[in-house]
DNA sequence: TGTACATCAGTGAACGCGCGTTCACTGATGTAC
DNA sequence: TGTACATCAGTGAACGCGCGTTCACTGATGTAC
């Protein structure tokens, strides 16, 4: 027994960590107290010492899994950025991947929370509507280019069609048809780069 | 007391009923035995009588939803089509109704259960994966017109983005936003209509 | 036609378990002298 | 430098509540005679 101030720190980052993973890869309603507190390799009794309540802990391991789970995907988008694609078709290719469809508890989770966010509370609403416009101005832009102005309609058309695509490509008990999901959104978002805009002159 | 045999037809019909709404508005995981048989004006001791367990009624309310979601939805579309619109608009104009997304416990099952099935159980999973081919399939038919071959991924992809905007629609907290994502799904979706089939040749 | 009885849908109390939350206690850290 | 003490992260038992499930009981229906 016994810790330093820095360990407390360490020791509700590992907390956060741990809940960031679990809410993306079973839900907010599963996500456990004891169950959390064993992962980070704590007794469920510490848990009120980091945080105040679990509903607490669940809008802290959001914000958690929104950031790390948004860099996540677009530092692997710019980085296939770099290999004579476009923006977009990265950030198509990095979204709609099967290996982001297999793995939610690292990924974007917005794609993993949007049924758990229609019957959450309103920090989690709240939280879940920023991130989500972040993200549709990210695919406006990409698919724009640099200009940009206007057309926001797009952005959230792209982002409704990945969140959707990975969900059910989750949600499907036949792996040929998840990835038959993946590959389809993946054209007919990929038909939307070239279109020209019809955001307001 | 003292009931007729066609009376207990009626009351599972009754807790069906009320089921098959009650996971559409508030999700698979919070159906309530208890809740559920209180709104179907019985007592929750006799639900025991009518389903063996609280996972037999989720899938047997998930059925019902299902068939009565997706005839509520298409029934609209054909009534629409009816009014110089081509079947494929007819259908996108009926799912990406503001109205189907406000109200969740009349509308399609695939669209408010997407993410309550990635973690749902076995059989769950195999409903929607049925349903959701179903609807992929309608799709295709109405966008390629009476030529049924090939282009299952034009389907799979409009139903990808009709879900996801659907779920975004939903989970979002300012209502304006929500008619942005409904809109720009809707601009997305028709882009599809007027395109050459990708299909096989 | 009327009476006794078997059936069975529904009632409501009770059980058991899981889980969020509380709290008295432990023991290492680090400061005071 | 060494000793006594305050602090506080973490422990683990316990509480309380909700909820799925069980079960002995009730009383209207409908059949047998």
């Amino acid at each position: 027994m016994g810790f330093s101030q820095a360990q407390k720190a360490e020791s509700r980052q590992r907390v956060l960590d741990v809940a960031a993973r679990q809410i993306r890869e079973h839900g907010l309603e599963a996500l456990g107290v004891a169950d959390c507190m064993r992962s980070a390799g704590l007794t469920h009794g510490a848990f009120y010492g980091h945080f105040s309540s679990r509903d607490a802990l669940i809008v802290a391991a959001l914000e958690q899994a929104m950031t790390r789970g948004e860099t996540r995907v677009m530092s692997r988008a710019t980085d296939a950025a770099e290999h004579a694609k476009t923006p977009f078709k990265a950030i198509a290719d990095a979204y709609l991947h099967p290996a982001h469809a297999e793995n939610p508890g690292t990924g974007c989770a917005l794609c993993a929370l949007a049924g758990d966010a229609v019957h959450a509370n309103a920090d989690v609403k709240a939280l879940y509507t920023t991130y989500l416009r972040r993200l549709a101005d990210q695919l406006t832009q990409a698919a724009r280019g640099g200009n940009g102005n206007g057309d926001e309609a797009l952005g959230l058309g792209v982002a409704a069609t990945i969140v959707g695509a990975i969900t059910l490509a989750r949600a499907v008990d036949d792996p040929e048809l998840a990835l038959s999901i993946l590959t389809a959104a993946h054209a007919l978002v990929m038909t939307q780069e070239a279109l020209p805009s019809n955001g307001p002159a």
